[in-house]
DNA sequence: GTCTATATTTTGATAGAC
DNA sequence: GTCTATCAAAATATAGAC
């Protein structure tokens, strides 16, 4: 299963691309790293531009393709958004580079061979964040006062991040990270679940049983009514405690603060 | 006030290296787009690394000295995270460019001069964010399962987003970004605090109205066991209130003639 | 398929007239 | 301070031998 010459040349121009950018890296540099003279690449190739194209054509290609299935797919809003949030990470672990790449050089790639194709499959990518999370909100799943385009704007960043951050450990850390990522945003934007936050099980969206919806803990006996009203106290007494202090610290002159006017 | 003809070439070059990148911004282009020859360009800078690098580095020494403040300054985490989203809005609003091309360029500026005190600067904004998360853990405002790095790295991370994705009218959405990112990031971080925000927050971003608190969502089966919570919980925000107005008028003491400590 | 050699353009930077 | 003119290096891409 030796990789072929042809994906090989892609290979090292994505790596070279992601660390450098791909007009700062040079045909030269590159056929280095394949182990091949300059003008060999020209063989596979009829420019640099056709490989960086190919490059991310090939990642968005998958990505699509993927979303595609999440979309048409069944299940609450939450459990979706999951699913987004771990197919993404699947086909970044696929292609690492590219989805640097992607993140890097999204904004100036208009004038790319093909770039038609590459819009239209980034747009297709935000609009499928974009419906899930609209259909949350439809269907009272989330209900916060958060623009959801704004939201899903930064949910969907935050992952795309994660890639870069995790790079080496990817593969391993996707659970982590998928469970890490739902946490932090689903948890604030959908309300009335305090009791889902400790999130203890780094597999909550695997396979295909979709999470019962948000609005079961509202239905749930009043034991767990009465358990949010205690982590809400909790919240309070760390707050008092926190403003308790507050006003130590202040007993010396401190600068004027912007409390929000 | 017109500027100098230095600081329009530092303005164009941001402009050219925000949008395109800096190695793909010749300069020559940088050079029409300030209306000069190419070669006078050498007359105010040794070279276009030269120009790059002081664009970041004027952008970083304003941010960096914003931080400071809010680092060495007093109030809860919340409070001053919130300090921290505003702040780095309004650097960003006097350095636009330059932050694109800090998020654009950050990881490959190994090679450029006076990179060390570049990459100081970078490590300070880093640990301030980090900081600053990491006491409200330790204080227990905030008690999430989720790792305080992070945390810190993904709010970060949609603050200097934020700032691309609303480029034309950053400046007027200062307020909302701030009021959008803080109440994703906090309001999910920690957690059982639906409407025990501490500061008069105003109102969320969008011209969507804010929904009730979440525990009345959970008030239908409430037996005695539950009143009796919430009826300690309405006290315990009465102090907060209270407590809160205490610090408020300590934080500006030339407002009031409460005065002593 | 791969190499050597090279054509052609572009780029960062310099020299010197005005 | 600005321009014209140009250098020297580096880049993309091509041609043709093997």
């Amino acid at each position: 299963m030796a990789a072929s010459r042809r994906q090989l040349i892609l290979t090292e121009s994505a790596r070279l691309f992601s660390e450098r950018g791909s007009s700062a890296t040079t045909i030269r540099e590159i056929a280095d790293a394949v182990g091949l003279n300059s003008g060999t690449l020209y063989h596979y190739f009829n420019s640099k531009d056709a490989i960086f194209s190919e490059i991310l054509t090939s990642f968005l290609t998958d990505l699509v393709q993927r979303y595609e299935a999440v979309l048409t797919g069944t299940g609450t809003a939450r459990h979706r958004l999951g699913l987004m949030v771990r197919v993404s990470l699947e086909v970044a672990d696929q292609h690492p580079y590219a989805t640097e790449i992607y993140q890097n050089e999204l904004e100036s790639l208009s004038a790319l061979p093909g770039y038609t194709q590459i819009a239209e499959a980034v747009d297709f990518s935000h609009h499928a964040w974009h419906e899930i999370t609209e259909e949350g909100v439809r269907n009272g799943e989330f209900n916060s006062g958060i623009d959801p385009f704004e939201f899903q704007r930064m949910m969907r960043e935050c992952v795309f991040q994660s890639v870069r951050w995790h790079r080496k450990t990817l593969a391993a850390d996707i659970e982590s990270i998928t469970a890490t990522v739902t946490s932090v945003f689903l948890d604030g934007f959908a309300p009335a679940r305090p009791d889902a936050v400790p999130e203890p099980e780094p597999a909550p969206v695997s396979e295909r049983h979709p999470q019962p919806p948000a609005t079961t803990s509202v239905h749930e006996p009043a034991g767990d009514a009465v358990d949010a009203l205690r982590s809400e106290l909790d919240a309070l007494r760390s707050d008092m405690r926190a403003m308790h202090n507050l006003v130590e610290s202040l007993s010396k002159p401190a600068e004027s603060d912007i409390g929000g006017d």
